[in-house]
DNA sequence: GTCTATATAACGATAGAC
DNA sequence: GTCTATCGTTATATAGAC
């Protein structure tokens, strides 16, 4: 199960998440591995293969488990419900790997890089397109697709920096959080483009 | 005007957005600027004291930033919208500096990232209390401050990420498109934690 | 204030024994 | 599959001339 392959690669998310992937050196992770430097080598053909080998792992899982949790849903406002919540899921509970995946892609080749790239546009692509699948129905407002599927993802993404999985909150409690708040800010409620045009008064009506 | 120290910051900011701060070597920082290696320890003592030097000026203007834009409002909802609009703008117009402000922490020394890290603390501070007052006075819901305002924080900083000045939209544009969606966000018009509590028949009373 | 020259250390990666 | 030994390169930083 653990073979030493695996115990490099858990050791190298480790390092690269905490120094970040130049300033980890190979040295370090076959201390971490437990042995010699030359030995990373016989697993894996370079630093950068490293790299690459967590990453795709990475997005390949991310994007079965987005595609699985959409199976068998119908409307939209279930689906990128589900979307959002294990979006936020899967990014804390991966939350290295995730922090990698998001910081750490000028470390790759140019081809490698594109292989990452293309896998992301692929997940960005069904987000895109359930936001305006909701908007043509009616259900979300008219919303800008793009922007909000970027502002979408990268919010929900940058829970992986700052979440301690010790702390005050659950996965999921925070995944409501964001689910909740996501939501509403694509129904657009309030046209909210200028001060105090949707203020206080106006909400009461919407409340509850 | 352009002193070489200020042109040596510049290049530096060009080289660590571009390839970041680990993987930027004084050689190139010193091609770019046209002097030789050497001579950039005449202007900064160490790469790290140049990297410091970016992120100080950077959290600096930044907080004096808000601070200016907050002066002179009273109510929350306008203090919220100007705080929001502001901190895109700021990080759209300002994108590389921000994007290393918020990505290479990690290169500093443990005294420097202290003292950045608590130029960042007070600003998270002055957002946390206007969410905090927004939710006393009842014009937002009952939200969790801390959650709320780092969401906000890092899904208006993501913009600088993949922000591009050339590009379909101008930074106010997208700073107004931001600002609509973390209001109603705010706001939650919809209780929307359970899948289709809150559909499109409910919002429809909403709705403009 | 910028230069040439260099000290010193660490890096990624390879060769070949076992 | 892991080891020791090492190659070749590059890095940050310093010394001292101009």
């Amino acid at each position: 199960m653990s073979s030493m392959k695996d115990t490099i690669k858990s050791i190298a998310i480790e390092l690269f998440f905490k120094k970040g992937y130049f300033a980890t050196s190979i040295s370090e992770i076959a201390k971490g591995s437990g042995i010699q430097k030359a030995s990373i080598y016989y697993h894996y053909r370079s630093k950068e293969d490293l790299l690459f080998s967590i990453l795709k792992a990475t997005m390949d899982d991310l994007t079965r488990y987005l595609k699985n949790n959409l199976a068998g849903l119908d409307d939209i406002e279930s689906k990128i419900r589900v979307a959002v919540h294990g979006h936020v899921r899967f990014h804390l509970e991966r939350q290295k790997e995730n922090f990698i995946a998001n910081s750490e892609l000028r470390g790759l080749t140019s081809e490698h890089y594109r292989a990452i790239v293309e896998k992301r546009d692929e997940y960005e692509r069904i987000f895109q397109d359930l936001i305006r699948q909701g908007r043509e129905e009616g259900i979300f407002a008219d919303v800008d697709v793009k922007i909000l599927s970027y502002a979408i993802l990268t919010l929900c993404t940058a829970g992986a920096s700052w979440f301690n999985p010790g702390g005050r909150l659950t996965v999921d409690e925070i995944a409501d959080i964001y689910e909740k708040f996501i939501l509403n800010g694509l129904k657009q409620a309030c046209e909210a483009s200028a001060p105090s045009r949707c203020g206080a008064k106006g909400m009461a009506i919407c409340k509850a």
